[in-house]
DNA sequence: GCCAACGTTGGC
DNA sequence: GCCAACGTTGGC
């Protein structure tokens, strides 16, 4: 089981546009590393929801459905989705000050490499985010 | 709205 | 295959 972050401006697509869908594909990555990403996740992986630029912020967490497929929504073979269902709602959304804010999650990927759009989260980072989202 | 970071493109 | 130029993302 591993972890992963995954973001999105609420403008273009938002938590609750996943939750209205149920489960929709996670597509329009044109990133390398955030492919690869992709590709090595598995049902049942979970993944943070971030709402990037105006809320900066987890809110929820979705889960892996269905792993790597060629992404729909171009014929170019290099790029690829996974798809995600909601797994659940935050009880508190915990923002990117909070984040920056811990000690603990000072090497996170997310504040080196604030732009990669899909990444892996440490199952220690995984757990201390969602105890922050809960207190 | 600005600007830094960084990934991608394209000329050589 | 290198590297400069350019475009995009996203925090501030």
């Amino acid at each position: 089981m591993n972890y992963w972050l995954i973001k999105s401006e609420p403008n273009t697509y938002s938590w609750d546009d996943l939750v209205a869908k149920g489960t929709d594909h996670w597509d329009g990555v044109r990133n390398y590393a955030a492919r690869n990403n992709m590709k090595a996740m598995k049902v049942g992986d979970l993944a943070f929801f971030y709402h990037s630029v105006k809320e900066k912020a987890i809110v929820g967490i979705a889960e892996c459905v269905k792993e790597y497929y060629p992404d729909p929504t171009t014929d170019d073979d290099r790029w690829v989705v996974v798809d995600f269902s909601p797994k659940q709602k935050l009880e508190k959304p915990v923002t990117l000050e909070d984040i920056k804010a811990d000690d603990r999650l000072q090497d996170m990927d997310f504040l080196r490499l604030s732009r990669l759009s899909v990444q892996s989260v440490k199952k220690e980072e995984f757990d201390i985010i969602l105890e922050k989202s809960q207190s």
